[in-house]
Parts: structure tokens; C-alpha cells; sequence
DNA sequence: CCCTGATTCGC
DNA sequence: GCGAATCAGG
């Protein structure tokens, strides 16, 4: 593949729009996110943070004093550019509304074996798909320990930690969030049918 | 470990 | 110009 016009033109929008190089990679398809980014570099817009307020001096190559030339063009006149509309960007439908999840894996390690746990939203009023995918999941779950939870291990409790039948999922987290895939889907929900539940 | 961008350097 | 390899963080 080779930098078409159009190609180019999709690199400097997604880039500019925040995007992350791997996932511009993914969207142009035939490319590396190494690709990528030489191209931004390249292009010369390495910074995605506009003309910056003249913060740090280049460390590495101090500007080659253009006499005439005052380095910051942007801040003062635009008057031809149309403001780049905030775009709401619908692209990922968020939950915006992060339903509490089971309980912080920490919270319930503190919980005194006995006591009555907290009600659990993983059996109720959520999605059956969701649902089914979660049981399915919790079968070929890893079955990891409190101690072995780290960033990428899904932290969705399972069992009783007043039993010795209590573990983590621990599958792959999707990135960013604090479960896997599957318990994401039970924990942050679509803000839809979700009505309070007079018991 | 997963990801991010930045840089280098042979091509 | 290109981008894999590497570097340097988070």
C-alpha cells in the first residue's frame, strides 16, 4: 500500500481527531502503526497539540532562529477556517452511565465471611445475551486469585469470597477497562431498560 | 504485559 | 519517502 492522497488525507483526520497510530493503522489496513506514525512525522504533524504556548524549548533541535518568522502562527487570525465542530462521535456507543459494578474486588475482600453480599446486578435486568455470553465465560475463566490480578486480568468476581470457590475471571481486559470483554457487557450497560426494581 | 508515540537508519 | 526495529514512556 502507498500513501495515496486519500489515504493521507484519512491519516491527518484521524490523527488529528486523537485517534491512536495503531488504530489509524487499523482503519487504513496495510499499514503498520509504525507506518503511521513516520508518515505523521513526515507530514510534520507530529504535535497534536496546536501551536503549544510556547512552552519548553525544543530539547533536541533548538528552532534554526527564523528571524522573520514568529513561531506561533495560529493564535492570532483564522478568519477562513470554520470552527472544527466538536463532533459527538457516535462511532462507540458509551454507556454513560458506568452501572456500578459487583463491588470493587477490594471491597469484598474485606467483606467478613457471613455477611450477607451486596446485591449483585450480574443476575438481573441485564441483557440475556449479555448474560449468556457471561456464564459462558466464567466456565473457561482463568480462575485467578486476588493476588494475581494485575491491569490486564479481568476483575470480575466470581463465587462467594466467603468460600474457598471464589476467584477472578481473570481473562484479557478489554483495554481501558477493568474487565474482560464479557463482564464489561454486564457492567457498563447501554443505559437502556434498566428501571428501578421496587424488590 | 499491554499499549502509546518518537527516533533511527537501511532500503 | 518509507517503515521495521528500536527506544522511551504509561
Amino acid at each position: 500500500m502507498s500513501w495515496t492522497d486519500e489515504r493521507v488525507e484519512l491519516l491527518k483526520k484521524m490523527w488529528s481527531e486523537g485517534q491512536s497510530a495503531s488504530q489509524i493503522a487499523k482503519e487504513l489496513g496495510g499499514v503498520t502503526r509504525n507506518a503511521v506514525i513516520g508518515k505523521v512525522h513526515r507530514l510534520g504533524l507530529s504535535n497534536r497539540t496546536g501551536p503549544g504556548p510556547a512552552a519548553a524549548a525544543a530539547p533536541a533541535q533548538p528552532a534554526p532562529a527564523a528571524p522573520s518568522a514568529p513561531p506561533r502562527p495560529a493564535a492570532a487570525a483564522a478568519p477562513a477556517k470554520p470552527a472544527p465542530a466538536e463532533e459527538p462521535e457516535a462511532e462507540t456507543e458509551e454507556p454513560a452511565e458506568p452501572a456500578p459494578p459487583p463491588v470493587s474486588a477490594a471491597r469484598r475482600a474485606i467483606i467478613p465471611a457471613g455477611q450477607p453480599l451486596p446485591p449483585q446486578p450480574s443476575a438481573n435486568e441485564i441483557s440475556p445475551e449479555a448474560l449468556a455470553k457471561v456464564n459462558e465465560v466464567e466456565k473457561s475463566a482463568k480462575r485467578i486469585s486476588l493476588m494475581e490480578l494485575t491491569e490486564r486480568t479481568c476483575k470480575w468476581p466470581i463465587g462467594d469470597p466467603a468460600t474457598p470457590d471464589f476467584w477472578f475471571c481473570g481473562l484479557p481486559v478489554q483495554q481501558g477497562k477493568p474487565y474482560c470483554e464479557a463482564h464489561v457487557g454486564v457492567a457498563f450497560q447501554p443505559m437502556s431498560s434498566r428501571r428501578d426494581r421496587r424488590r
